[in-house]
Parts: structure tokens; sequence; C-alpha cells
DNA sequence: TTAGTAATTGGTTAAATTGCCAAATAAGCA
DNA sequence: TGCTTATTTGGCAATTTAACCAATTACTAA
């Protein structure tokens, strides 16, 4: 029952897994507006380059950028067009749980 | 820059990590169809319960799932609606990495 | 060829995650 | 009250993750 449902879970929860990360959720809304080189990215997180070129490789790996080598550089890209939209369900999920919230304050304060 | 977006995407973050795991995808999939208690699904998974306990506690602290206790046992349910939408990016992900894939597996093979 | 820039990879460390067992809590029932 | 079932929590070991520095690779330009 579980056990064959299990590969497509794997798969589904390692992009997910990809995508967990704030660097890496900064990466992909950057690239929503086009590609970018590591140095770019790297200049704006702020962390060292070393650990921006893994947070790339992990998106990479997921199936969500794709590089591509010009010269010095490596610019990435995303690969699927829809990451925007993807985001309407967690900002979904932030919501209600600003609204819990706000209640429970709400009923303490009384 | 980066500093000024962090709290957002670390909320977002803590969201998608929360739905990172076989598992709890599992768990959300089967709450769509329905509210269910942790027996259930800790049958249903086949792991322990102690186990499940604590997927769900993170899936509840990520403000993904609701609980409620009746008598003995306690009733989980989605929060929000929209988690089934929420895939068709990670489809698209999955989809776009098979045909990869294939194009890759074809040009070996000439 | 040599120096300099961009990026990746190896190695290390600290922290977080996952899973299990055992113990504690809570509710229902004899 | 005492027993059973359902669930959560504490504690532990194994694994994974994230970040850094240092070293390496790849390319450009002098």
């Amino acid at each position: 029952m579980y056990q064959q449902r299990k590969k497509h879970l794997d798969a589904r929860a390692k992009v997910l897994k990809a995508m967990a990360h704030p660097s890496r959720l900064f990466i992909i809304e950057e690239l929503e507006k086009g590609e970018c080189c590591v140095c770019d990215l790297t200049e704006m997180i702020g962390v060292d380059v070393s650990t921006v070129s893994r947070h790339l490789s992990v998106l990479k790996q997921a199936g969500i950028v794709t590089d591509d080598k010009r010269g010095n550089q490596v610019f990435y890209r995303l690969r699927v067009p829809c990451i925007l939209n993807f985001f309407g369900c967690v900002e979904s999920v932030l919501t209600s749980q600003a609204q819990e919230h706000a209640a429970i304050l709400a009923v303490a304060g009384k």
C-alpha cells in the first residue's frame, strides 16, 4: 500500500527538499527574473562562494535549474516556468498561520 | 537587500521543509481524502507510532494540519485546501527531469 | 607563459533530522 | 480502582545538512 507509492513520494520529497532553504528560495526568486552567474548570486546572498555553488548544485540535481558555462562564468537559469505559481499554497499556509496566531492573541488578551 | 527578504524566505522554507519528507507527503495525500487518526496513518505507513506522531507534529508546527482530540484518539486534517494544486509544479520538475534523462540516454546509445 | 578571476570540490565541524525504544499521559471500560 | 488503548515525549544513535577554509580546475588577458 504505502510501499507502492513510495518511489513517487520520494521523488516529490526530493524536489521539495531542494527548495526548502532560504538561500535556495532566494536563488529561485532571482532566477525568475532572468539568468544569473554564481558571482552575482554570491554577492546578493552574502555567504561564501563555495556555499552558493553547493546550493546551486542541489537545485541542479533536483532538476530545478540548469547551468551554462560562458567564458569565465557559469550562468544558471530555471528549468521550469511554474515556480511562481508554486508559492500560492505556501503563502496560504502562512496566512492561515498568521490568522490563527492573531486569534490566539485575541483570546489571550481578553 | 537579501537581509530584508530573509524573514519571508525563512517562513516559506519552513513550510516547504515540513512537506519535504515522503512520510509527510503521504500523510498530506491521505488527509486530502478526509481526516485521519494517528493509528490509521501509522498502520498505513508502517513505522513506529512515535515516528508518525513526530511527523504530524512537524506538519502541525508548520501550519499545514490541525488536530482534534475526540475520546481516545486524535484526528488530524489539512488546514489549507490547496495542497493538491501545489504539486503541479513539483510534477513538472519531475517530468522535465525524466525528459532530460531520456535525452542523455539516447545520445549515449548512439 | 604567467597572473588573475570564476567556480567547483575536498575536508572539517556544528547542528538538525530521523527513527527506534521506553516511559509518561490521557481516555475508556470492566 | 485497575487494565487497555491511543498518543505524545524523553533519550539515544546514525545520518544528513550547512557553512567555512583551502586547494583545484577552467578560462581570460597581459
